[in-house]
RNA sequence: GCCGAAAUGGUGGAAUGGCAGACGCGGCGGACUCAAAAUCCGCAGAAGAUUAUCUUCGUGUGGGUUCAAGUCCCACUUUCGGCACCA
């Protein structure tokens, strides 16, 4: 008789026994094919594991482990994402060190993700703050400076006025600061700009090479938001002086409907004709009304149009030759296209709304839809009219030749434009990768020589944002103050940090060689690892770490660091855990569960099980604590087996090798619920036969250990006599998937009449055979059969005359 | 507004176009127990009938394709996620 399953002394001992023995390191072997399974490492908050972590984490856990079963060698890293706002309050508010306090969530971290059993590898945990790893992002960052992928521009940043500090995007949500309440401003500055935009068509190639999911592949698209179109000149006559104000759009067929212009109301025409400009006053105190609007109010779509003519100033249509106004509108954007749009008020809603509005004409150059009632937004397919040489043609056939017309004229060309903006890198907050520049009075900025990386942060006392919207960096002087490398003058540092998503945008490449004091990362190492094979994460980062990092890795193939263009060849996301109301779980709602106390109360194993077995892995679902139990008892279903082990019994109502398929698969698929419960199901059988061979046994235990792996490697050891870990997962026999006779269900016109068990592959013929000799269907005639060989045989009859 | 995902018993969820509700939870009945917990066995979508059985209905709504539709097509409704005056 078993004792009854104790799962915190068994438990306790394998992750000894795991950890102290480094049992799932790994070297590079050239022997062992490879496989290199990736989480998103996680933020080490104060708040330590919740539940979304272990849901995220579990799924490549199973893919790791299956994957020595099976023979690979298996790099399952882990690293924390250290920098960043939370910790820095954080530290703030206890007056400690973000160091300390890092230092101090990192060895929580690590006991917590131990005691759920990770068999992650352990001694190649990176750290985004080690100024071993952090040098290697600075030596990124100048690389890109020295292609010309970094560069310093004007911007806006959040400002609150009342704190008087610099906000992140996440502390000004809505516009409003966190901290206070009150109303963010934007204040210019200037920042650091990664050129993403330049990688932008190839981030889109590159999402034919992966396989990602269809809904990440779109939202990055769109994220992206490549637009074909035209950048047309209009020229800009003021007394005998002539400016050209570009426009950018993607329907240059409409031109001749062009009947005013539209500038934003940043665009720099307003400030070199400020003195032409008749209302120049009443146009400088719009764009401050605009400035200061909140975020916000200036995106909401359904607010009314607000505008005012530029007065003294006229455009010429290069189609029309004609003269038209011109207006600027907070409707049209400085980020976008060239920040000056030509309306067609006839084809576009908001232009229409505007026209109406001021009273501007409107011209149909589109046939089909009434332009009194609203815009006709016609697709590629309408004729055009009221177009000059254009008139009768195809809008395809408009496109192309009123671009052809342009560029003869020098008046525009075809162009591509995308939504997605250059990457803001910075901020300016102490708890982040310093960036490596000096600014020298005669070179202007100039890299840190790559000899002095890493550039460390100073150990500021106070790290406080500043109230001058500088970095708290600009307070230490003595760090601040240096020689320009090149002319040895005085010059200061840069003194803005990278952002959070700095360090997560290479990190998986350091795993590849975590120590490497010459690389960032180990030409060896990488040709051995190459790519991350699976990689799972949350849809919450498939606009933001997911691309960057791609765009990294993109950048680090070109300069030949690298061998591969796209980081990760297969994504996985997997849903949220919602609370047991079906919200999201969040401490205001009152509605989390405590990780550590689960694992207190029923022990990871079961832990683990459950937060698979909730639903299917890829969908939201919530967390109903009742369910629980469930796994509670199978896995002590499967610790009691124990009790019925014989040794040479014949059992043949359970298929092994469809049981081994049917999990096999579904941990490949990512359907662990269904896996899970396949294995469920084979209990069932057992128990009630009350009896199961050695073969089964064994079997099932291997079939488990990746979601239950300290359960399995307890009874694996004690009655096989061996560790688990040197076994092989099982493989099924594709030959003996069938029993010798199926069940085929009879259908009449669709509907379920009754079953007949026949041979496998019996033909039609012996189908209908047994049917009759059950005595269905006598009072009928046949007209036709539709037999499924091995799955259904459905009948349509009528009846006998 | 645009893009994406989803809607199945009391409940979480299963179902390569082929027996809807696998596997769980909860529920009900029984066994064990002085009793309870735990455990074990059994029942269980809804309605109806001539009730050992059988019939009809049933996967958000309305149509369609098919021998056969939760699954495919068309049109909607609702919920969730993302983007959003993107020219």
């Amino acid at each position: 008789m078993p004792s009854e399953y104790n799962f915190k002394h068994i438990e306790k001992k394998w992750q000894k026994y795991w950890y102290n023995n480094n049992i799932f390191e790994c070297t590079e072997d050239p022997e062992m094919q490879k496989f290199y399974a990736l989480i998103e490492f996680p933020y080490p908050s104060g708040a330590g594991l919740h539940l979304g972590h272990i849901k995220a984490f579990t799924s490549m856990e199973i893919i790791a482990r299956k994957k020595r079963l099976e023979g690979y060698n298996v790099l399952f890293p882990i690293g924390y994402d250290a920098f960043g706002l939370p910790t820095e309050n954080y530290a703030m508010h206890v007056k400690k060190h973000p160091r300390v306090v890092t230092d101090e969530n990192i060895k929580q971290f690590k006991e917590q993700l131990q005691s759920v059993g990770y068999s992650f590898c352990w001694n190649r945990t990176v750290d985004t703050t080690d100024p071993h790893f952090y040098k290697w992002t600075q030596w990124i960052f100048l690389k890109l400076f020295e292609k010309g992928l970094a560069y310093k521009s004007h911007t806006n940043v959040n400002f609150c006025p009342s704190c008087k500090v610099v906000l992140a995007n996440e502390e000004s949500q809505d516009g409003i600061c966190d901290r206070c309440g009150s109303e963010i401003v934007q204040k210019e500055k200037d920042v650091w700009f990664l050129k993403i935009r330049e990688y932008a068509d190839k981030l889109l190639d590159g999402l034919n090479d992966v396989n990602f999911p269809e809904r990440i592949k779109i939202e990055q698209q769109n994220w992206i938001g490549k637009s074909t179109g035209a950048e047309i000149t209009f020229k800009v006559k003021c007394d005998n002086e002539s400016y050209d104000i570009p426009v950018y759009t993607t329907r240059p067929d409409t031109i001749f409907g062009a009947t005013f212009l539209v500038v934003s109301p940043e665009h720099p025409i307003l400030e070199k004709f400020a003195d032409k400009i008749i209302n120049a006053k009443e146009i400088l105190s719009y764009r401050d009304i605009a400035k200061n609007k909140k975020e916000f109010d200036r995106v909401n779509v359904n607010k009314d149009k607000t505008g005012v003519e530029v007065k003294g100033l006229h455009a010429i249509n290069p189609a029309t030759g004609k003269a038209i106004p011109i207006f600027t509108a907070d409707y049209v954007m400085l980020g976008y296209g060239t920040g000056a749009i030509m309306a067609v008020p006839a084809h576009d809603q908001r232009d229409w709304d505007f026209a109406k509005k001021y009273n501007l004409p409107i011209i149909e150059v589109i046939k089909g839809g009434d332009i009194e009632k609203e815009a006709y937004a016609a697709k590629i397919g309408g004729t055009m009219v009221n177009s000059g040489f254009l008139d009768g043609l195809t809008v395809k056939q408009a496109i192309e030749k009123i671009i052809k017309f342009l560029e003869e004229k020098g008046l525009g060309f075809a162009k591509t434009d995308f939504k997605m903006k250059d990457w803001a890198f910075n901020r300016q907050r102490y708890w982040g990768e310093p960036i490596p520049i000096i600014n020298c009075p005669h070179c202007g900025q100039v890299p840190v020589p790559y000899d002095q990386l890493p550039l460390k942060l100073p150990d500021l006392k106070n790290i406080a944002p500043s109230k001058t919207a500088e970095s708290p960096l600009s307070k230490c002087k003595k760090w601040l103050k240096t020689k320009c490398p090149i002319c040895s003058s005085d010059a200061t540092r840069e003194t803005d940090t990278m952002p959070q998503w700095a360090g997560s945008s290479w990190y998986f490449l350091r795993y590849m060689s975590p120590f490497d004091e010459n690389y960032a990362v180990n030409p060896d190492a990488y040709n051995y690892w190459g790519q991350v094979d699976w990689y799972n994460g949350g849809m919450e980062h498939v606009t933001r770490h997911l691309i960057y990092s791609r765009f990294w890795n993109h950048f680090l193939y070109d300069i030949g660091v690298v061998k591969f263009r796209e980081p990760y060849l297969r994504r996985s996301a997997q849903g949220l855990i919602l609370g047991a109301d079906g919200e999201k779980m969040s401490k205001s709602r009152g509605n989390t569960v405590n990780t550590l106390d689960v694992i207190n109360t029923y022990g990871a194993d079961v832990l683990r099980t459950f937060i698979l077995f909730i639903g299917d892995y890829e969908k939201p679902a919530p967390w109903q604590a009742d369910g629980i139990k469930g796994c509670v008892r199978f896995l002590s279903k499967v610790w009691n087996l124990v009790d019925i082990l014989c040794d040479d019994c014949n059992t043949s109502d359970l298929n092994l090798d469809a049981l081994i398929k049917k999990v096999d698969e579904d941990y490949e698929n990512i359907k662990f619920n269904t896996a899970i419960a396949a294995l469920m199901s084979a209990l069932n059988t057992i128990y009630a036969r009350g009896k199961i061979s050695k073969l089964e046994f064994k079997t099932i235990l291997l079939l488990l250990n990746p979601v239950a792996p300290h359960i399995t490697s307890e009874l694996y050891l004690n009655i096989f006599n061996e560790y688990i870990e040197k076994a092989t997962f099982p493989k099924f026999d594709e030959s003996k998937l069938l029993f010798n006779t199926v069940e085929i269900p009879v259908q009449e016109a669709g509907k379920l009449r009754g079953r007949v068990i026949v041979p496998v592959d019996s033909e039609e013929s012996f189908v209908l055979n047994a049917i009759s000799e059950l005595g269905l269907f006598k009072d009928k005639d046949i007209l036709k059969t539709v037999y499924v060989k091995n799955r259904i045989i459905n009948l349509i009859t009528k009846p006998k005359s």
